[in-house]
DNA sequence: CTGAAAGCGCTTACAG
DNA sequence: CTGAAAGCGCTTACAG
C-alpha cells in the first residue's frame, strides 16, 4: 500500500521549494548540482515519478495516440497493432485501441469520442461499412480539429493525412504474370472483399496483367451462399487452373471447395492467397502466399504519426508509403519444381 | 481549425462565474433550472466537452485500464481484447493496450510503466517467460500499488487478484471420457504450451480420465523439430486413434504430419483441438475443436475490473470466474456418424 | 542559484 | 441560487 509520492512532499522532505525540485529533476541549468543530485536521491529512494496525468495537463498534451482497428481477430490487424504499440513503446507514446468491427456506426462514435482531447493523433483503417457507403465526414472531422490522422492499410487516397499501405494492385498483378509465364492459360480471382480499397486494388491488379486473349474468371462476393455457387461457377465451369484468393475468408472456402470436390492442388488448381505466415506455411498443402508484413505496416503507421507530432514533418504535405510485399513460394502452387 | 473551447471561455460568454458553469452542466441541484438551460445550450452550441485530462486530474483517476496480452497474433487473445475493449465502452473506460510478446523482461517494464500512474487497473494474462521462470515479483508490485489487477486465462491461483478463466482440465477430462466411451483404446496428446498453466491443466484433465488400464501418449516440446519427433513416436510408433491438442500450433503439427504421411481423419485418427470458430471449421478436414468463448472472458475480466474500481467488490475476498467450453463435433472426429 | 506565483482545465466545499 | 477560492500535481516565466 505504497502511497505515490508527490513533488509537494518531496519538497518538504528536503526543505527547498517545489519548483526547485521540479527543475533539479529536469536537469535544469538553473539548478547547482548539488541540489539535482540530493533531490534525485531522495527521489530514487522514494521512487518517484511524475504523475503522468499532471504533467498532460500542463503540456496540454495527452502523450496518447489512438488506433482504430476494423477487426481485431484479423491476424493482419492485430500483427499491424503489436507493431503500432512497439513503436509507440520507443517513441514514449500510449497506445489506446478502439475497436470499430467494421460497423460505420461505431466508427464515427469512437471518432467523436476522440475529438473530446483523448489523443494527440488517431491511426485509422476505415471500417468496410464506411467504406462502403463512401462516409468518411467523421474523418474530416478529426481533421478539423487538428487532431493528426494517419490512415494505414485501408487507404482513402483523396484525404489529407499522411497514408501507409501495401502495394495492393502491383502484388496481384506481378503473382499473375508470373502464372502467365508458367503457361497458365485460365487464372481465376476469388474475393470476399471486393468494397474495401484493398480488394478493389488487388482485382484491379489481377485485371492489368491478364492478356487481352484472356478472360476473367471472377468469383466476388460478401454473402458466404452465394459465393460457394460464384465459386462452382469458376473453378469447375470456367474450369480456372489457378486461382488467387485477395483474402483470408476466401482463401479458406476454395480449399475447403477443393477437398470436398476431389480437386488437387495443386495438380488441378494452384491457389495463392493475401495471408500471413502462421498459418499459410501450415494448410494442407501449404499456401503460397502474399507476405504482407503487418509488423511494418505498423512501425511505419507510428512513425509517420510521431513525425506529426514532433512537427518534422512538412505541413499541408501528406506523405504515402508503401510497404512491399512479397510472394512466397510453397506448394500449393509449386513453381520451383 | 476548431479550437476546443473551455470552461472559462463558456462562462464569459454567458456572464457566469466558471463554478456555475461547471455546476450546471453537471446538473447540480444548486443551479437553477433556468441557467442550467442557458448554459446547456451554449455549450451544445459549441460541443463544449470536458477536457478529460484536467477531470481525471481532480479525481486523481485516468479513466484508463492496462491491458497487457501476451501475443496479440494469437486470435484467442485478439478476442479477448475485443471483448474488453466492448465492456470497456460500455461502462465509459478507456483501454490501453500492451503486448508483453511472452517476454518477462518486456512484462516488467510495462507493469513498471503502469505502476507511475497511467492507469487504474490492470488486466493481465501473464508472460510464457514469466510463468516458465516462475517470476512473479512484479505483479504483486503492481498490487502494493494498489492498482487493482484482475488475472484472465493463464492464471496463477495463489495471488490475491480477481481471476477468469476457462475450465481447461474439466474440458479435457470430458473430451476424453467421451472418446473413452466411443471405443476409442488409445488416445493421445500433442502440446507446445506444457509450461503453460493452460497446458499443465489441459494435461492434467487428459491424465484424470484415462482408465487405469490405458497408457498416456503424450507428445510435448516447444521446439519445433523436436516436436516432430514426439509426434511421429505416438502417431506412428504408439499407434493412437485418437489426439487431443493443446493449443493452435499442436493442431496445424499434427494436421501436417497426417498429410504428409498418408494419414485419413478421422478414419485412422481423430483429432480435437483448442482453437477458434475462424479457423477449426474450415480446415480440411474440419477440426472438432473445444470452444473457449474469448469474447466473454474479455468482457467477464472487464466487468470483474470494473466492480473492482468502483468498490462494489468485497475487499480482500477475490472471485474465481470460470467461463465454460463447449465441444463443436466437426470432421476430424464425427461422433455422430 | 532558489522560490513565490501563475496557470493548465476542471470540481467542490464554503460564503454570501 | 451564484461566485470566489482552493486545489488536483505539475511546469515555467519572473523576481530576488
Amino acid at each position: 500500500m505504497k502511497n505515490k509520492i508527490t513533488l509537494k512532499e518531496l519538497s518538504k522532505l528536503l526543505n527547498v521549494s517545489v519548483s526547485t525540485v521540479s527543475k533539479a529533476l529536469n536537469d535544469s541549468p538553473e539548478i547547482s548540482q548539488k541540489t539535482i543530485e540530493r533531490v534525485k536521491e531522495l527521489a530514487a529512494l522514494h521512487n518517484y515519478r511524475p504523475n503522468p496525468v499532471a504533467v498532460n495537463l500542463k503540456s496540454s498534451r495527452s502523450g496518447t495516440i489512438g488506433v482504430i482497428v476494423p477487426n481485431i481477430a484479423n491476424t493482419f490487424f492485430a500483427k499491424v497493432l503489436s507493431g503500432i504499440e512497439a513503436q509507440a513503446q520507443e517513441v514514449g507514446l500510449q497506445v489506446m485501441t478502439y475497436i470499430s468491427d467494421e460497423s460505420y456506426e461505431r466508427e464515427v462514435q469512437i471518432v467523436e469520442h476522440l475529438t473530446a482531447g483523448f489523443v494527440d493523433g488517431v491511426l485509422l483503417s476505415i471500417a468496410e461499412e464506411s467504406q462502403r457507403k463512401r462516409s468518411f465526414d467523421h474523418i474530416y472531422s478529426l481533421i478539423d480539429y487538428d487532431i493528426p490522422v494517419v490512415l494505414y492499410d485501408r487507404i482513402n487516397y483523396d484525404m489529407p493525412v499522411d497514408k501507409i499501405g501495401v502495394n495492393d494492385a502491383e502484388s496481384f498483378k506481378k503473382v499473375t504474370t508470373k502464372l502467365i509465364k508458367k503457361g497458365v492459360k485460365r487464372i481465376g480471382l476469388v474475393s470476399t472483399i471486393l468494397h474495401l480499397v484493398t480488394g478493389k486494388e488487388r482485382i484491379r491488379g489481377y485485371k492489368e496483367a491478364l492478356l487481352p486473349s484472356m478472360e476473367e474468371h471472377i468469383a466476388a462476393s460478401t454473402r458466404r451462399d452465394y459465393l460457394d455457387d460464384c465459386i462452382y461457377q469458376v473453378l469447375i465451369k470456367e474450369e480456372v487452373e489457378a486461382v488467387l484468393c485477395t483474402d483470408f475468408e476466401s482463401t479458406l472456402r476454395v480449399y475447403r471447395y477443393a477437398y470436398e470436390h476431389n480437386i488437387r492442388i495443386p495438380q488441378d488448381l494452384k491457389i495463392i492467397g493475401f495471408l500471413n505466415d502462421d498459418i499459410a506455411p501450415y494448410m494442407t498443402p501449404s499456401l503460397s502466399y502474399i507476405e504482407q508484413n503487418p509488423q511494418k505496416i505498423g512501425k511505419g503507421a507510428m512513425k509517420l504519426l510521431h513525425k506529426r507530432l514532433t512537427g518534422e514533418a512538412e505541413l499541408n504535405k501528406y506523405r504515402e508509403k508503401i510497404v512491399k510485399t512479397k510472394l512466397i513460394d510453397l506448394e500449393s502452387t509449386n513453381f520451383e519444381l
